[in-house]
DNA sequence: CCAAAAGTGTTCTCAGTACACCCATGT
DNA sequence: ACATGGGTGTACTGAGAACACTTTTGG
């Protein structure tokens, strides 16, 4: 009585239709002071040259939480990527993909400076693009930034995406998922300032860091270099107080 | 060249894996001042008497959202249940159904005060059960209420959607979904008292209620009655500032 | 008439902000 | 030496908490 058998036995009395289940995942970094995430271009049909968040088929006996780690461990190259990984929200609308019924859950995750990606065996090209080049704010409709052709439904993950990268800085301390150890309050700062795509007054900013329990550890190991350089907190995630996005 | 043909193909060529998706319902409501959540007591196997959300299987032609308010619709018995339903959680371990592999999306519902439900086809009954008889809280591991037996992996989904639920009275103003139109200042009050199990001073609740823009709409069709009818405001619902949880 | 809830005022405190100002380091 | 970020001090402001108080309604 195998898990397959009964599948089949089920589908074929019509008790449920079959679903493909995907994962499909929103890797964001910074690079060069600007929000970017990673995209790759389609070698195949459909939407063949459009660009795409990287993802790929859940197998049969793994988690799909496990099926994003293992597909952001072989777009990435890195067995251990050092940042955040987490769910970010299920699309599921009928003719999201053309070929046959999908249920994509798409993923968000939070990396520090990777290495330049290689494109996969069925992409083209795979680039870091900056979120402001992909024209997903509908602020002013007419002299927005058209950006690339986007596969399937990935615009709409990709707007979901951004809106809760933003969010999460302010609730939360996983904007030292951006950062390698040790890093700097500098640097952590100009992580919210990319993310945000604001200025925030350095030295507010610091007190407020400093005075978040198990936001940020200093690193005694490197001694008293003047950049002081800090870890990432070992407890809770949760900030309390948030810091205010301005 | 059809959705199903395509499908069987590419299962039998081995391309990718066949699952079933499904979608479960944890549906809020405040009752008697207590928040509850409704359950249905499994009439078959597995987990035979046991109690689980109501949810079933998507079908062939409808999105996984229409899935989610199709089934609200056919537990509650009402064709608009006057509440809010979104997105919680995809949960999609192998092994979380022994009969086949399940991958569900979890919705969470904030209902007002609905008729009790009818049991359906396949539950052998159906109740509003309170959120501290369930032992969803790991506080106290000794001298917990250790709840009913829940089927499957839905004692995690009920952790997970209770922490949202309490989390969203915070920053939005999904509060007014578990009160009927046209409500008093003093039932929700009583709604952010029940959800967190805090009290609340009511003098400044009201003010910061009133504050805030697009929270809550007088109701001038009710007249100057003494406790003052509200409806609920018309745009955002997103709460800035937000009420904090004491 | 009295209790209970609705509704209003007042004070205190503290986090957040703006901005001025020193300090260390590298070139 | 001096420019550049690192790091600190300080006064102002406003939101939130606590709590006293008045007003209305229902029994």
């Amino acid at each position: 009585m195998t898990t397959e058998s009964d599948f089949l036995t089920a589908y074929v009395a019509g008790d449920f239709p079959p679903f493909a289940v995907t994962v499909d995942l929103a890797i964001f970094s910074i690079r060069d002071g600007a929000l970017t995430v990673l995209l790759v271009e389609r070698a195949g049909h459909p939407y063949q040259r459009d660009w795409a968040l990287p993802g790929g088929f859940v197998r049969a006996d793994e988690s799909v939480d496990a099926a994003a780690a293992r597909e952001l461990a072989e777009e990435t190259g890195l067995a251990d990527f050092g940042g955040h990984l987490e769910q970010l929200q299920t699309f599921g609308a009928p003719g999201r993909d053309p070929r046959m019924r999908v249920v994509s859950v798409a993923y968000v995750a939070f990396a520090p400076d990777l290495p330049t990606p290689v494109p996969g065996t069925d992409a083209a090209d795979a680039r870091w693009w900056a979120v402001d080049a992909l024209g997903l704010d509908a602020r002013a409709p007419g002299a927005v930034v058209p950006g690339p052709r986007l596969a399937f439904d990935h615009r709409e993950i990709l707007r979901v995406a951004l809106e809760r990268v933003r969010s999460k800085l302010e609730y939360s301390t996983l904007a030292t998922a951006f950062v390698t150890e040790p890093f700097t309050l500098g640097e952590l700062h100009a992580v919210y300032q990319a993310v945000w795509g604001a200025e925030i007054d350095l030295g507010n900013f610091r007190r407020k860091v400093l005075a978040s329990p198990g936001f940020v550890a200093r690193d005694e190991g490197a001694g008293k270099v003047r950049p002081a350089r800090y870890r990432r907190g070992q407890c809770s995630t949760v900030l309390n107080p948030s810091i205010l996005r301005p």
